[in-house]
DNA sequence: AAACGCAAAGTTATAATATAACAATTCAAA
DNA sequence: TTTGAATTGTTATATTATAACTTTGCGTTT
């Protein structure tokens, strides 16, 4: 099995899943904790959700999940936990696809960088200081100042260039 | 009046838009007639009412107008002319934003990296093989080959600086 | 422990964006 | 000038997201 990193782990079919759902629960637990914010029942179930797929979900995809967790089921609900959540760093928003992942590193501020493979929908969050450095050099030459930065590249993942 | 250029014209509140639509739409038709597509009265509208604004527009934006010209202005309407000059490479889909704005180089094939001003809407299209590539090296780095690039960065333009 | 106040969740309704499916029309080539 | 394919018209509906108001639950203050 080749080497894990946080940054290629989503490519290896047969990693300890649960073991990163555990790991990010804990994170958020910690995080809300250090800050004041409440990660309630929803929000968690919400994360967690999330977490158990490589591949973002849509915000109705998360609903027939909760309903059985015994929560309403109406969109609000979803979303307002989706924005809590987004708001503590611990999911980003994919807007290319209106779907929602798992931050990889919820624990400092970054801007994400997405991978998205179109094959299989795996999509890996990096980062990437290099590439910050050129995006920011990009806009300063243009005179602009970024607040947000949404990088979403679409392609294929190492093991579906291998499946073609 | 600074010096124009096809990368910061945008900014130019007093340039002569008028002049950039027609050039836009000259390069519509012969770039449609050399790849043997029809860009027939709607598309060619929906074009001109995109290039009308610096601002991307939403679909439902150019409805009225379409309307007004006397055609049908049901929504497949307007996404089929979108969808028609998406193809031609004649305007591009800024998904953070759900809205369309017009390609500022359609002579040549080419991924635009938006720059989105958070305060007056006004969005630049700009091209570079810096950040290309920069792009390119992080996705090698982690195994990925690149298809299509989202990059939208939101912030605030030159003038919106200022104006703080 | 009781009362208060606010954040969170429940609930209903609807807005905003986008597409499916089939019919009618138009255009250009044979 | 027929014919076939592309385009447009039309109706209906899917998908994503939010507004607005009510009720509940939780922590704090008394």
């Amino acid at each position: 099995m080749p080497p894990q990193t946080s940054d290629n782990i989503a490519y290896q079919p047969d990693h300890d899943h649960s073991h990163c759902i555990k790991t990010a629960l804990r994170q958020a637990q910690q995080l809300c904790k250090a800050n004041g914010q409440r990660l309630t029942s929803i929000r968690e179930l919400v994360l967690k959700l999330i977490w158990q797929s490589h591949k973002p979900l849509g915000a109705y995809d998360l609903l027939p999940a909760i309903a059985e967790a015994g929560f309403n089921s109406a969109p609000p609900t979803v979303y307002r936990a989706l924005d809590f959540l987004q708001e503590q760093g611990l999911v980003h928003r994919l807007a290319s696809l209106n779907a929602f992942i798992g931050c990889s590193h919820p624990d400092h501020f970054h801007q994400g960088y997405f991978l998205i493979c179109q094959a299989c929908g795996t999509t890996a969050e990096l980062e990437s200081t290099a590439l910050q450095t050129s995006i920011q050099s990009f806009a300063a030459d243009a005179g602009f100042s970024v607040e947000q930065e949404n990088i979403e590249i679409l392609g294929r993942c190492p093991n579906c260039q291998e499946a073609v």
